[in-house]
DNA sequence: CGACATTAAATGTACCTACATAAATTTGCA
DNA sequence: TGCAAATTTATGTAGGTACATTTAATGTCG
């Protein structure tokens, strides 16, 4: 649908102004029909996006500052984030032997199933259906430009 | 500068991922240099938005209800983003007279001075200047697509 | 008229972001 | 060695989002 539409304004100012509107619209769009996808499994987004990340590390372990840096919003707050994963047995968090100021960060294995169990619902793909391989090469060129 | 250099990941498993982090990423960076263009005036950004809605309507005064149906995030909470602008004076709030349910909510002269103030600094198109009109087109286009 | 549903806004709660600051540990260097 | 600077995480606070519930006013219909 038409941003216009969506969010019920008839014209733009300018394409700038549309673009703009159309993708702080979309990215927001997105988010909650992810945050939707996760809901019944009782995960918020950037706790599901934290849970990924130590998946992929696993078995190693990660540290904040590993999360923070992968993270897509950086400025976000993992260790609290990480504090509600914990109180929910889904990741173990232990002070690094090699260096006591950080922390070894670890997925459960309680974890890893809830992850194998929410992947067929909450991937990303999903939403993406309406455009094609070369549609979505044009959209992230456009994207990686537009921040330069 | 292109997504995978910005969060340090070398690969997506598909362009699709690609696109999902990159539209979200984006839209972040984007809100967040605008809420630093803010911030000098003390607003933040759906301060600044619902400001600009008031603005729209002067003189005539807004419903919360109004204030909901033109702001990109629907479901946030109008009212105590009214408040806050409310207590810096630069909204005024006003049962209303015909349906003392409804609330007449009215941007101030201070308020209006303020957006004459920020509007120089703070406006979207700032952030557009790498795209040519017609890739903005573009992005338009596969945005509303993306959404179908 | 009077009971009941509907509407408009406000409030409560849990979680998140943004930013500043604190606390503990390690590092570097005189 | 000893002490200041840097590093790593945690915490405090203000503002926002999402969603459920509450409160007050209005509409509806027997």
């Amino acid at each position: 649908m038409r941003i216009e539409d969506e969010i019920k304004q008839t014209s733009f100012q300018s394409e700038h102004q549309k673009a703009y509107i159309n993708l702080v619209y979309t990215a927001g769009w997105l988010q909650q029909q992810q945050a939707c996808a996760f809901k019944p499994y009782g995960l918020s987004l950037p706790q599901f996006n934290i849970l990924r990340i130590l998946r992929g590390q696993h078995p190693l372990p990660a540290t904040v500052a590993l999360l923070i840096e992968r993270m897509l919003d950086k400025t976000s707050n993992a260790s609290r984030i990480v504090d509600k994963l914990e109180e929910k047995q889904l990741v173990t968090r232990k002070v690094c032997p090699a260096n006591r100021r950080a922390v070894d960060i670890r997925i459960t294995d309680a974890g890893l199933e809830l992850l194998r169990r929410i992947d067929a619902d909450g991937t990303a793909a999903k939403y993406f259906g309406s455009l094609t391989e070369d549609e979505l090469r044009q959209l992230n060129s456009l994207l990686d430009k537009l921040r330069d």
